[in-house]
DNA sequence: ATCGTGTGATTAAACGATTAATCAGCACTG
DNA sequence: CAGTGCTGATTAATCGTTTAATCACACGAT
């Protein structure tokens, strides 16, 4: 007969140990004055019944939380996976746990997700947040006791107030700009274009301005390309591109979006790395099988995900740039 | 100055509203009898105090959650990203949260990931779990209250107790290895190998059977291969299979581990789709890259999500499968 | 004048933990 | 024997909500 079991609660321990809740509690938490006699039955008595402190009781009582919350753009790239399964690992270690909710590109949801997350009272967040960071800044002021970490996005410069408790962590964007660039200047390249997300989304305006600085210092022509993310857009942008004359050379925001350039390309009659130039972000597991395959900026994803969490329940007001490298395949022309 | 600002409390609304606790609490909520003008003001000062009600507290009293956790096996296979979308805008509608955990693989890390969840008392656990279901069984015979759905496993035959109240979701296992065998046969094979995970963290014995009965209707000599998942053991195995003499056909749980036949493949020099054959398994977004096209199962991974979620907050003791196709490539050979 | 009856509000008891404040013994000291 | 200190235990307050149980009061009907 299943009678619905209800959990044990510390008042069941106490009273199967003879003692009372307070004992109960030091006893398990080894926290206060009890006698190894009966620290030792108390213990006994908890393993016997399955007992498990409830969390929601605790974290209201001492203040403390072990749950961080992660916020993210979408659910789509996998890039985000190993992140999180870096930010997993440390949870782990750690006893805490991860909320995750997504943003989906929406500022409305953004701000939704950040109320919830502290209603919940987590004892941190981490956001890969979009636009502008005047709303974060802002919903930071009414919170000053949560730590944030932003990550994947341009560093505010230093500043008063909640921008200083703002920790911002991810590739070191003005280097792997460079390196883009370096990359296509190198190989002949006149002329560049930056595809990216439109100017109210965007979250790393830092590697639009090294884009455009790169080019300058390498004589070439610089273009940043707005528009939506989808992989229909992408396509149709870069198609657009395609269409005039010249040499075209794509520095693509993410390898999740580079299989529509190549779409784009395709659909033209144009070959990648003859005809039009590509160079991806993050070195996903698809841009090596592309054809030809994708020359693209690595980074750890999963150390990036280890070092949000560290800076998450360390300090406050850090900006940390993660190394970045070059992956050479096929995707760059070698122009004359 | 940045003076540690506290959250609003419920108190700082009453206070502020000159009003006492349980009549804000009521305005809030609309649930007890306010007068329209009292209710109008407790709001009033509610938003003023950009006020959220401490979830914790608020489960506490009530009994109500609404986070779900959700214990996957681990965080490597892209898979699991798509299912976790699904869920999340289900969540998202219900306005739910997701708490994430995995057990990479290890029983204790399992049963660990359970205590936590349930100590969280969360609303419904969503697990993908590893083995034979015993232990997840007897620990819902101990926690009565919270539904449990258990997905991309083999569903447990009928049964009593425990067994009765989990529903079980995921790929319809029998129709995707009958597609599969049933494409090997009609290509001429004659034999079959099914690579899978050693007995003690398989956790659908339904495919294997299946896999061997279907095997035998097409008078196929069938054979199942266990061992680790990691891409070096997988290469190693399916190496190893390789050496023998004949024609080897692979049919893989997870594409995300057929890159590593393809390599066994490579470096015995043998070319897929002509001297091995690979049936794949999730149609991942690497799998029609490779070179040649991987041929698998697909299954609607954003759909499984959904279909998740709606099994946790509905009704307890269902099994279901999901429908599944066939991606036809070019990695199974045509034999004589 | 009395008795409901409704309305709008308050009080206080939970929920399950932690923890500050006390308390009852008991032994030891001066 | 009063005073002091230590040990092992208990009591009760608290965290921020919800909600059952009351309460005060005005209004209409008997």
């Amino acid at each position: 007969m299943p009678e619905p079991t209800k959990r044990a609660t510390l008042r069941d321990v106490a009273a199967g140990a003879g003692v009372s809740v307070a004992q109960a509690s030091f006893a398990l938490n080894g926290t206060g004055r009890v006698a190894p006699a009966t620290a030792e039955r108390v213990r006994r008595v908890a393993a016997e019944l399955d007992y498990q402190p409830d969390g929601r009781a605790r974290a209201l009582r001492t203040g403390r939380r072990s749950a961080y919350g992660v916020v993210i753009r979408n659910m789509r790239n996998p890039f985000f996976l190993d992140v999180l399964r870096g930010m997993e690992t440390v949870a782990h270690r750690k006893g805490a746990l991860l909320l995750i909710m997504s943003s989906d590109y929406d500022q409305e949801r953004e701000g939704a997700a950040l109320r919830r997350l502290a209603a919940e009272a987590v004892a941190g967040i981490a956001i890969a947040p979009i636009g502008r960071r005047g709303r974060l800044l802002e919903w930071m002021d009414r919170h000053t006791h949560i730590p944030v970490v932003a990550f994947n996005c341009t560093p505010e410069p230093d500043r008063e107030g909640a921008a200083s408790r703002l920790s911002t962590v991810g590739p070191d964007d003005d280097a792997a700009v460079s390196l883009a660039v370096a990359h296509l200047a190198e190989r002949g390249h006149r002329e560049a274009a930056l595809l990216t997300a439109p100017e109210a989304l965007a979250a790393d305006w830092g590697r639009e301005e090294s884009f455009l600085r790169r080019c300058a210092e390498h004589g070439m022509a610089g273009d940043v390309v707005r528009g939506p993310l989808d992989h229909e857009a992408v396509a149709r942008r870069s198609s657009e591109m395609m269409a005039r004359p010249g040499h075209r050379a794509l520095v693509v925001n993410s390898d999740h979006l580079s299989a529509a350039v190549y779409d784009a390309a395709r659909s033209r009659g144009l070959r990648v790395g003859r005809d039009v130039s590509v160079v991806g972000h993050d070195d996903l597991p698809t841009s090596a099988l592309l054809d030809p395959g994708l020359t693209t900026i690595a980074v750890e994803r999963e150390a990036l995900g280890e070092q949000i969490m560290d800076l998450l329940v360390e300090g406050p007001g850090t900006a940390v740039r993660l190394p970045v490298r070059l992956v050479e395949r096929g995707s760059v022309a070698l122009l004359a």
